[in-house]
RNA sequence: UCCCAGAUAGCUCAGCGGUAGAGCAAGUGACUGUUAAUCACUGGGUCGCAGGUUCGAUCCCUGCUCUGGGAGCCA
């Protein structure tokens, strides 16, 4: 007999009449007294739920069957057939139902038949993907894995993997998680009382990585078109829908590129994406769009069919400063652009994705290119309507006498970054690149509200469980 | 970290200065194929923790813990 998943069941993959065997969850069971009960049957390949009907001509009909409640794992035999109800198209006629797993208290199995809060859900994150929620996350945040790897393979791109663990304090933004095999009750000292980091693992300080950039910009200098896509960490104490302490980005690097080619890589990228998870996961997206939030099919095929919106820094600041708008923060030329700011652009002034560029050299970080202007730099947000930034990137600044110059400006000795002021001696050239928060982007994709539902188990300050 | 709100049954919530309620879930029974079925009955609570006010506190006050929303930081 053929183990078969709930999807192809459903899919009308096998014939009528044919015998086979699905294997899963039960979500509810139903009886009715002309000796029938049904169980409606998850496996998690898809979001529906594939009807077991067994009769009470079964041996274990009462003994077993008819105790079954949520969260039970079964093994069920029986011919597919047509149904006769509404509601599915095939259901297994069961031969057999085999207890798997029994749940051992239903009064206390958390996952029950009805909606639960995800902040209840957050606390048994264990036994959350059996909802059909974040069943439906889980796949598509693997779908958008999938299909982004699949995009950059197709455009030539080379999956570098940067570590995790670094001994560079000097990677830039952020609060770094130390990493250390130091005996915190009894830590060594120096002649001058300091902590001796010395003696520890690697010999010095190490944390955890904030970002795989500058690793990867070397491997950019002679594979042209490379990408990092791993967890990235920041200590940061950061208490928002949008922020975890454990995350995932996606950080392309392309040689001889400009913030232009920048720009119309990271369009093309969410667009590839969006299509992408648009046929893929159709089912899933129709449950988010009637369940979690309305509109978000539509969102995403208007993303897919327009044109991103770019404007300069500078004009966007006149345009907030025309806005017949009341903003909390008001707007000067130097001033970093706040969330109200980012959301107005996005939503009222383009009313579709915008990719703001060349911001004020003093607010962005000592990589970035230094623009002809001398007062500006080579970088640029992507604002999308709904979620407002999504991707931060630049072009770097490939002259290493500029380089040195901003480091200085920003109180930091170069000698610290040798390995990486070496390819600026060794045949430097022009390249650019982006950080693309991937929990952000499946939150965008599903409208999921809180980025804790969009990653298995949510890191965040104060919570580590699971 | 700052501002605001909340914490009552397994879950979602109502309640009130006089000692606790509903729906769902669970258990038992009824019901000729059901669709988060329906109907009846049953069990289930140190009302977040610690103090204080009071004859009496789940309710009022203070502190703490945790959770959520907004802000900052950013991806």
């Amino acid at each position: 007999m053929a183990w078969v998943t709930v999807k192809d069941a459903l899919a009308g993959k096998y014939a009528e009449g044919t015998t086979i065997t699905a294997k899963g969850w039960v979500r509810t069971r139903r009886d009715s007294k002309a000796g029938i009960s049904f169980i409606q049957l998850n496996d998690g390949s898809c979001m529906g739920n594939l009807q077991i009907v067994a009769p009470a001509t079964l041996s274990n009909y009462a003994s077993e069957i008819q105790h079954l409640t949520s969260g039970c794992a079964i093994e069920a035999d029986g011919v597919l057939v047509r149904s006769q109800g509404q509601g599915q198209a095939f259901e297994i006629q069961a031969s057999a139902v085999r207890i798997v797993g029994l749940v051992d208290d239903p009064e206390t199995y958390p996952i029950q038949p009805k909606a639960h809060s995800y902040e209840f859900l957050r606390e048994v994150a264990h036994l959350r993907p059996r909802t059909n929620t974040f069943g439906a996350v889980t796949r598509v945040r693997h779908a958008i894995k999938q299909s982004i790897h699949r995009f950059l393979d197709s455009q030539g791109f080379c999956w570098v993997n940067t570590p995790i663990i670094t001994a560079s304090d000097c990677e830039g933004a952020g609060q770094l998680f130390r990493v250390s095999t130091l005996d915190l009750m009894n830590l060594p000292r120096t002649d001058s009382g300091k902590i001796d980091f010395s003696q520890d693992f690697f010999g010095k300080e190490a944390y955890l990585t904030v970002s795989g950039q500058l690793a990867v910009e070397a491997y950019c200098l002679a594979l042209s078109k490379v990408y990092t896509f791993g967890p990235t960490f920041r200590a940061e104490n950061s208490n928002t829908p949008r922020h975890l302490a454990e995350f995932w980005m996606i950080e392309p690097e392309i040689a001889f590129g400009d913030l232009n080619d920048d720009a119309s890589l990271a369009e093309a990228l969410l667009k590839a994406v969006f299509k992408d998870v648009l046929d893929r996961c159709a089912e899933d997206l129709r449950f988010f769009d009637e369940r979690v939030q309305k509109g978000v099919i539509a969102r995403l095929e208007q993303m897919v069919g327009s044109e991103f919106a770019r404007i300069d820094y500078g004009d966007a600041v006149i345009a907030l400063q025309n806005a017949n708008k009341v903003f909390e923060f008001p707007v000067h030329w130097g001033a970093d652009l706040q969330t109200e700011h980012e959301r107005y652009l996005t939503e009222e002034y383009v009313g579709r994705p915008v990719v703001v560029m060349n911001y004020p050299e003093q607010i962005k970080a000592f990589y970035m290119r230094l623009n002809d202007d001398g007062k500006t730099v080579a970088a640029m947000d992507v604002l999308a309507p709904g979620i407002g930034e999504i991707i931060g990137g630049s072009q770097r600044e490939e002259r290493i006498d500029r380089l040195d110059a901003r480091m200085v400006q920003f109180g930091l000795e170069p000698h610290a970054y040798e390995w990486y002021r070496d390819f600026r001696r060794y045949g430097s050239v022009p390249h650019a690149g982006f950080g693309l928060g991937f929990e952000r982007l499946v939150a965008y994709v599903t409208g999921m509200a809180n980025i804790r539902d969009v990653i298995p188990y949510p890191r965040t300050p104060g919570n580590a469980a699971f």
